[in-house]
DNA sequence: CTGACTGTTCGATTGTTGTAGAACAGTATG
DNA sequence: CATACTGTTCTACAACAATCGAACAGTCAG
């Protein structure tokens, strides 16, 4: 990870709610190990994560819009991977840009 | 460390030259333990830190407003702590907050 | 094929940030 | 006490970010 890059993940995870869907996606991401299955069954334990984005409005209160543009942004920041197959939303951690946060101040 | 300070912090982080402020600070802070030895003798190593605000005016090329702006969001962000006396600018870091970005996705 | 869902893109609006320069206040030094 | 430095504060402005609603395109159940 070149420190060039730093700034950038930091601004992604700088906006609160951005912080939020991160942090749910990566926690969820713990759970399973298994990739591809962060927005599993519809009867998940994670408020957020149970629910795309439609759903995940109801939780952090922003338009669809709005979240699918946070998604974009920490994306962006390479800090997740995404895509749709179908009607599925596979998001899942990218585990290079995690490790190089953990690296920060090392 | 409440959680809710995360963006705060990543939000200080996020700009490229507040970063570069922010790791010259550190990296002279890990050199000498002792503290408020940041901005020491003259004939220092470090680019940034043998020189106070207007010489570091130089190495990052930011006016001296600009300068103290980044100084006073990485002291309020709870990175560093500053303080004037006399002529002798102190500064370090605050460990707390640099634990608990130690601490973030552990 | 229609209707009801996905998530996405666009445009507009409002708020925030990064920056410089001018004017300032404190402090050494001659 | 001038003058030449500190860093600070204020003001202004351009650039950017967060947000929404509307219009959209893909998908799937009936």
């Amino acid at each position: 990870m070149k420190p060039s890059n730093y700034p950038k993940i930091f601004k992604a995870l700088s906006n609160e709610q951005r912080l939020k869907i991160f942090m749910s996606i990566y926690e969820q991401s713990l759970k399973s190990s298994k990739a591809g299955s962060v927005f599993p069954a519809k009867d998940s334990t994670c408020c957020v994560m149970e629910k795309a984005f439609t759903k995940m409005c109801e939780c952090i209160n922003l338009s669809r819009s709005t979240i699918s543009h946070h998604f974009k942004e920490l994306q962006n920041a390479g800090l997740i991977i995404c895509e749709r197959e179908g009607q599925m939303y596979r998001c899942r951690i990218n585990e290079e840009t995690v490790n190089s946060i953990k690296e920060f101040l090392k």
